[in-house]
DNA sequence: CGTGCATATGACAACGTTGTCCAGGCTCTA
DNA sequence: TAGAGCCTGGACAACGTTGTCATATGCACG
């Protein structure tokens, strides 16, 4: 390079291709800097004909004021991440929805990343958005211990759990009642003179499923039915292992006459299985689905508010963020029994 | 506040609550504020004995990197934005799961946002990503014009559309192939002696919508069929106006005898019309929906690969950012007709 | 004509990190 | 033992923005 190349200024050096800053329209507008900010900014104390010029500039330029300098200085990303399980899942959709129009309501942006059911991948994920300085996390969470969340927590962090609770870590949390839930749908299955009724659902360690699970035996022992072990199946969602356990349980001598499962996923693959069986099997899912009613029969399922779990949870976050709310709290959103047909099946043995 | 306390040197100031920065781990470690650069990004250079006294100090206050402040020193953000339609459309969950797949395989986050079918929301959603200094952007496209862009584009943003085309630029596009899946669609129920085939579809100022529409008038025309204007609605996708679109289209001197659905919000209604008419209507639609094999009949669709779109579309960012790729491409994915049923049905005169 | 005040503008430091460069201490060899 | 070369560690500037403060200008008033 030669010499005379070398000593002309370089606009301001930029590694983003070749962004324009604010100092570049200011040289160009002919004002200085912080006139610049100022127009940027919308903030008053400029001439109407020196904004023009300003604008002028800024749009000539095509400058972006660049938001990670201002975060730098501010300290607030208007940003919010939400952790969940799958992005794919259409329980969560819904979800991650209303948790993005909460923050679009605060004029924040949303980051989102999937776990996928591995707590390492959720401290992974939670701390990298912690590192981006994100105002508030939302998180599904996959572990059972957030000690990790402590330092952010604490350094104003906002933080607010979601579906399943905070592990050793005193925060807010927002859940469906799936005790009460599957306890309900449960003793349907009983009032319509099911004696005999599976239960297939998640790994105990996922909170939910724990619930769910309490709920069935609940609502078993109400009704004085003593749970025979070959009757319940868990820790298993994928398709093939389902459909195995559900096969399982509708041989023998005593089959089950109805079956409650603990998710949208083993729901539809028990429907999948008892759409092959001659003898008409009662069933009741927990969580809706698109479409359930279009079955033959109709699916009755307790259904979770997905959105009212985001809006709340996202709600909460904000306050937190305003100084609103102080003391972390639990908040149990009720589920609702929608009954369309399978779960009003008689027991057929 | 007594004067002694006032003259202690207050660490750095914060702002984001009270968190440590490098400079208090150094001052904690007795050592440089470089060398907590160098441990903290693992790099080489520093003694056993140094790294163990610096990563003490790091627990002790809870150090995390603040990934702004290196945001706006390395220039990159590892970090892509993605502006979809809406988060909770089914169809959009594997889209999205697999551009973060992606993404994450490439040490990246996701930023997304949706636009609600709104051009102004889009755009205002894409440049807030831009300020943000996304590395790149990756757009399900809701308005048509994209002219927006170009100085971001010029500035080094890699930029892909997915399932639209992008407008009035010149850009990487991933499409499906809508006009081939639909002409098959429609095709399938003519080789099945359909001649009365009804189509209700999105408005035709959406690209897929436009594209799917074409597909039907050529299969059409390729049959001699002449199309008459009661066979078609365009622009509905609600619910209750679709449900009056097919059951106008269903009723007269002359009904239709097959419904093509333009897409899979459109394909669930029409299914609940048609499971309530006394006469068996064929019925094939464009995208697949979970459930579709279950319905009576299962639902015969043009199923097109989500995941893939997403997975290509962020590829090929990537690839944009490598340096790796430089002419924009339209590169347009093969769809799959899924023979269910509802398809084959024979016309019901 | 000087003083006071309001308003418009700009200079400058700071935010927390990383890249560059230099200093000091060590080992190795002639 | 002196010189060369390597390794570790630190000082400093820069990234692009915003908050603070100072200055300049204009105007009204005594």
């Amino acid at each position: 390079m030669p010499e005379t190349a070398r000593r002309t200024a370089p606009l301001s050096a930029t590694r983003y291709g070749n962004r324009p800053t604010m100092k570049d329209v200011a040289a160009r507008a002919g004002v200085g800097l912080k006139t610049v900010s100022r127009v940027v900014n919308g903030e008053p104390g400029v001439t109407p004909e020196t904004e023009r010029r300003v604008q002028e500039a800024i749009d000539a330029l095509g400058f972006r004021r660049n938001d990670s300098a201002r975060v730098l200085r501010k300290g607030r990303t208007a940003s919010i991440g939400l952790v969940l399980e799958d992005l794919a899942d259409p329980f969560y959709g819904p979800l991650s929805r209303a948790v993005e129009e909460v923050a679009r309501a605060h004029g924040a942006l949303l980051i989102n990343g999937s776990s996928a059911e591995d707590p390492d991948r959720e401290q992974e994920l939670a701390l990298a958005l912690c590192a981006r300085r994100v105002d508030g996390l939302v998180i599904i969470p996959a572990g059972d211990d957030h000690r990790y969340l402590e330092p952010e927590i604490k350094a104003g962090v906002a933080t607010v759990f979601v579906d399943r609770p905070a592990g050793r870590i005193d925060a807010d949390v927002v859940l469906s009642d799936n005790y009460g839930g599957a306890r309900d749908g449960v003793a349907h299955l009983i009032a319509h003179g099911h004696r005999r009724i599976g239960f297939i659902g998640d790994m105990p360690r996922i909170h939910t499923a724990a619930e769910r699970l309490r709920g069935y035996r609940a609502a078993m022992e109400d009704a004085g039915i003593p749970v025979e072990d070959s009757w319940m199946s868990l820790g298993v969602t994928d398709p093939q292992r389902v459909r195995r356990a559900a096969e399982e349980m509708l041989s023998g001598p005593a089959p089950v006459t109805a079956v409650f499962a603990g998710n949208n996923r083993v729901t539809v693959t028990v429907v999948r299985v008892l759409a092959e069986q001659s003898r008409r099997v009662a069933l009741v899912g927990f969580d809706d689905f698109e479409l359930a009613d279009l079955l033959q029969p109709g699916v009755t399922v307790v259904a979770q508010d997905a959105a009212a779990l985001g809006r709340t949870a996202a709600d909460r976050l904000f306050r937190q963020l305003d100084g609103t709310l102080l003391t972390p709290e639990r908040i149990e959103l009720p589920t609702r029994l929608i009954t369309r047909g399978s779960g009003e099946l008689p027991p057929a043995d």
